[in-house]
DNA sequence: CTCTTTTTGAGGTGCGTACCTCAAAAACTT
DNA sequence: AAGTTTTTGAGGTACGCACCTCAAAAAGAG
């Protein structure tokens, strides 16, 4: 039988009550008495049953997920798995909860999330590009108790808060590696699209391409990364100049958003040479491209499975936990049509 | 507020008794009694607080996974990845055991699933060939109360109990896919190794791989199963043997175990020309190989997630739910060096 | 209608923890 | 040493459900 608190109690010669203060950090126990329990959960191997504390706790937990408020396909795909998530998992006393910010003005963004009220969340994860006000936003929201983790977009400072996504860098070797093996022995430019290169992931991506194709196949030209800007028409326009400038483009990478757009163009423009396009993140469009055989291969992210990791890493860090990093790593998923 | 047990006694008109003996499906309740209940569920959306259910049951969830005695690397990670979900589980009160069967005597086999008992399994999970035997040794266990699923080898009897793994069939094909890609534009033979083609699962790959390869790339002769039966000497002898007959070779695929001794061996038969190799399962080998660049693409199965979903799908059973399809799918991933 | 069987109700206990109160003990202060 | 503060203990309630017993009510059989 595992031991109960009441086992430790016991063991570490002092009081449920005393348990219950250093088990759950409360004030007003000295450090010999919390050294002596610690010792004593070391020595019999008490484990806390997250059960019965759960339903002792009686307000389960409730998460946000803070997602900007414009966004591409892909954000749909996140928010409808978000819901799917939270209908899931209400049996379990975890509520999820999507909070939107404004992505282009900071300070609004900071403001929603100084808003966010420990009464009201016990943890959030947060995509959101990295600014000196949001990063304050999170630091100031830890110190109201409010656990954070980064999700999908990493924030610059590490060791704060942990990420839960993948590692773009190597996200970025391995578009350009699907895209190398793929051309074979032809030569020629590749282009390379990003909404923009604003954001610490599309630099990544691209840092990670580079590495391949420069080290290892000089006989591809990576092209200068062009910038979308998220808008179809600013897409058109960079594809169609970037066509008329280059006579020998023999592949497509899309980092970012506004796939769809840039996908059916390129069919058009390319001529007959079918040119290889790989592109990021499955979404309807994206998958539909890749069964209509106009896209090559698709790198993912699988948002289910960030979904519950950031889920579980908050609740770890609630409950003052580790997390197996092992289980909480974010496959890079290579999607072809016939593994989707 | 969600509804209690205690509102849906109310909203029914009947006693916490009832509603228990409904719930978890005891006897002495009339048909009419029950649909009155069911019908009191639907209209307060009422929903089990797992939480406190498994709490009050006291005993936890125990379950085992029925494994081959003998077995690859791929058994070892799998076994290494059951404990550590044990582990990372006993605080939420569920408790995983391995069971080893004799694979290749089924009848021994039989013998010692009848020996698992309701007493010490709510479920289990089994990878085992599909045998007679089994078959009603398994029918038999669910009988016994003992909840049931196919786990990574499918077992034939579909419907009768769920199946979490991936489907081969579409491996088979993403293994030629990728194989036909980057071979680009060459010609050649392709060898394809098994353990054995006795296997479901050798047969699926197979069938998927050949799909892809006869249909769409001709110019490729993928030639008869190779089988290895899982000796490494075997495994020698049939690969020199395949090398010697035919000096096309330019593929290699892999579908079952001993891929160390067959990725090696190529490279030595295979001459200057290098030869696309594809293997299945991330083990400590084939992850080697991938890095050495003398394995070209491997296509896994994430035993973190088979094992979890194995285990959701068992306490799903056991709780008479329903699992969310999509969350279980189990996806086939294509890993390479840059996405390890 | 009576007798038997089946179905239902009322009530209780316990799971392991959280969280609360109040008093008692121990530790510091001056 | 007396007073003040800090630390600890004892005890309780609650969470939502499982599981148990025993008696009462209802349904069915003859």
């Amino acid at each position: 039988m595992r031991p109960t608190t009441k086992d430790l109690a016991k063991a570490a010669g002092v009081s449920l009550a005393t348990i219950d203060r250093v088990l759950n950090g409360r004030s007003g126990v000295r450090q010999k008495t919390v050294d002596a329990v610690n010792e004593a959960i070391e020595r019999t191997g008490f484990q806390r049953n997250q059960v019965a504390a759960t339903l002792a706790r009686q307000k389960g937990y409730r998460f946000g997920f803070v997602l900007p408020r414009t966004g591409d396909e892909f954000l749909d795909v996140i928010i409808k798995h978000i819901s799917e998530f939270d209908q899931a998992s209400r049996a379990e006393m975890i509520a999820t909860k999507v909070v939107r910010i404004d992505d282009h003005d900071p300070h609004r963004a900071a403001k929603t999330l100084s808003r966010l009220s420990a009464e009201d969340y016990d943890g959030i994860a947060i995509m959101a590009p990295e600014t000196p006000q949001i990063r304050d936003a999170l630091y100031r929201m830890r110190e109201r108790g409010i656990q954070t983790v980064a999700f999908i977009s990493n924030q610059q400072e590490e060791g704060s808060q942990p990420f839960v996504g993948i590692d773009n860098i190597a996200a970025g070797a391995t578009a350009g590696r699907l895209m190398a093996r793929f051309l074979g022995h032809t030569t020629g430019s590749i282009l390379v699209l990003a909404e923009t290169m604003q954001s610490r992931d599309s630099l990544e991506r691209r840092l990670g391409f580079d590495k391949v194709m420069s080290r290892e196949y000089p006989q591809f030209d990576a092209l200068p990364t062009l910038e979308t800007h998220g808008t179809a028409e600013r897409t058109r326009l960079v594809l169609a100049n970037a066509f008329a400038a280059h006579q020998d483009i023999v592949g497509l990478y899309i980092m970012g958003s506004e796939a769809r757009v840039a996908i059916d163009l390129a069919q058009n423009l390319c001529g007959e040479e079918k040119i290889i396009t790989i592109a990021h993140e499955r979404t309807p469009s994206t998958e539909h491209a890749l069964r209509a055989k106009t896209l090559d291969a698709l790198i993912n992210q699988d948002p289910g499975h960030i979904i519950r990791s950031a889920v579980r890493t908050l609740r770890a860090q609630c409950e003052n936990r580790e997390t197996l990093a092992s289980q909480e790593r974010i496959r890079i998923e290579i999607l072809i049509a016939e593994n989707l």
